[in-house]
DNA sequence: GCATACATTGGACAATCGGTCAATATGTGA
DNA sequence: TCACATATTGACCGATTGTCCAATGTATGC
């Protein structure tokens, strides 16, 4: 049973694989070199072998996280919705729904963002990764800026995909430490009145405190 | 210098002072028994004397933490502002403004946040902490939905406090991975655009993904 | 001043961590 | 089949952790 030989990509696909495990159930700092040895069945030198250091498996899985969670993919019932900001609400409702869906995950991605604050490649590759998921939601954006450009004064297609994503940011967390009593159409529903069609809000600004 | 006797109650402030400088630089998992007495100048024996182990010190600090952090004051400018709607506006760019301002707290808060997927106490302590917090934001809820009824058709005052209240957290959240690139004014206005007035939302919901 | 109570200290311990390395098992090419 | 390359193992190391505890220091009542 010991000893098997293996390529090195498959070993570490295998190691990530049981890293990824480790994490979503104990957290990062219960990220140990040899709980993940032990959960991917091998010894923890053999860890140690092919990524030299922990740091270097934690950014690798990172990676992983990453891909994954910040991963918009845009299925055809969506692509099909021909009013732009209708599809851009589906867009957010399909995000916090796979998001709510992926609990461990979510709070393993949002680890990793609380240690980004300490870590500084740590930051820029989450902030990366979150530009590019922005990137991904501007198609739609830039669309409904070009069909309803009166509704959205002085607000740039990229501004506006930054609200969405971190929308769904914010129902993530919200789904993270209390799945059951998250609803997403209610959500919807209240913020939409607390936000739209401000009553008098154009012309005496208050703010500035 | 060493040895100075002090009452139990002044120790455990001095502890709990330590703990949160401690934790709120190097995160949870750098809270260490030996970390705190050394910023507070003390031996660690002397902390796990008086806090019998260390949970029990984590968890002192979670209610501190919490005590800080979910505390909403509504200042007088605040509460003179008339119309319910613009007031709860207001409170919550006062919110957002006053956790992007500590953005070391709101990540200790959100390290603790991810800690309680993990440990039932902890989440148990946090939801009531949110509880509360929801609670202080209803009677502004509650004139909002008695001054602008037809408004919110359907919505009672505790969603519209809990939606409020994901709100900041997502904004929080938002702030503390990326300080500079974070402007609430455009992010309400932004959210105003895509969420005010669906124009065709309620007939044929496609939503069944 | 002295005895009592107890806050305080720092050493010791087992457990666990990341990391190194000699020894060994395994696959491969000739 | 044999030599060679290397993937794999497990022992070992130093550092750090939480926790315990005997020794010591400090305040207080008498």
């Amino acid at each position: 049973m010991p000893g098997q030989k293996a390529s090195e990509t498959v070993r570490r696909e295998q190691i990530l694989r049981a890293a990824y495990e480790v994490a979503s159930r104990k957290g990062i700092d219960g990220l140990t070199v040899r709980a993940v040895a032990a959960r991917a069945k091998l010894s923890h030198g053999l860890v140690l072998f092919h990524f030299k250091r922990k740091d270097q498996l934690v950014d690798a899985l990172l990676d992983r996280v990453l891909s994954t969670s910040l991963k918009l993919h845009m299925s055809e019932d969506v692509a099909r919705i021909a009013h732009p900001l209708d599809r851009l609400r589906a867009l957010l409702r399909q995000e916090m729904d796979r998001l709510s869906g992926e609990p461990r995950r979510t709070r393993l991605f949002f680890e990793y963002w609380a240690l980004g604050t300490r870590h500084s490649a740590t930051r820029a590759k989450i902030s990366a990764e979150l530009d590019r998921y922005r990137a991904a939601f501007r198609a739609t954006t830039e669309d409904i800026l070009q069909a309803e450009p009166a509704r959205f004064t002085g607000v740039t297609s990229d501004r506006l995909a930054a609200v969405a994503v971190s929308f769904i940011n914010g129902c993530a967390v919200q789904a993270m430490i209390d799945p059951e009593h998250f609803d997403i159409n209610e959500y919807l529903a209240a913020v939409q009145g607390i936000i739209g069609r401000p009553p008098r809000q154009q012309h005496g600004e208050h703010a500035d405190g």
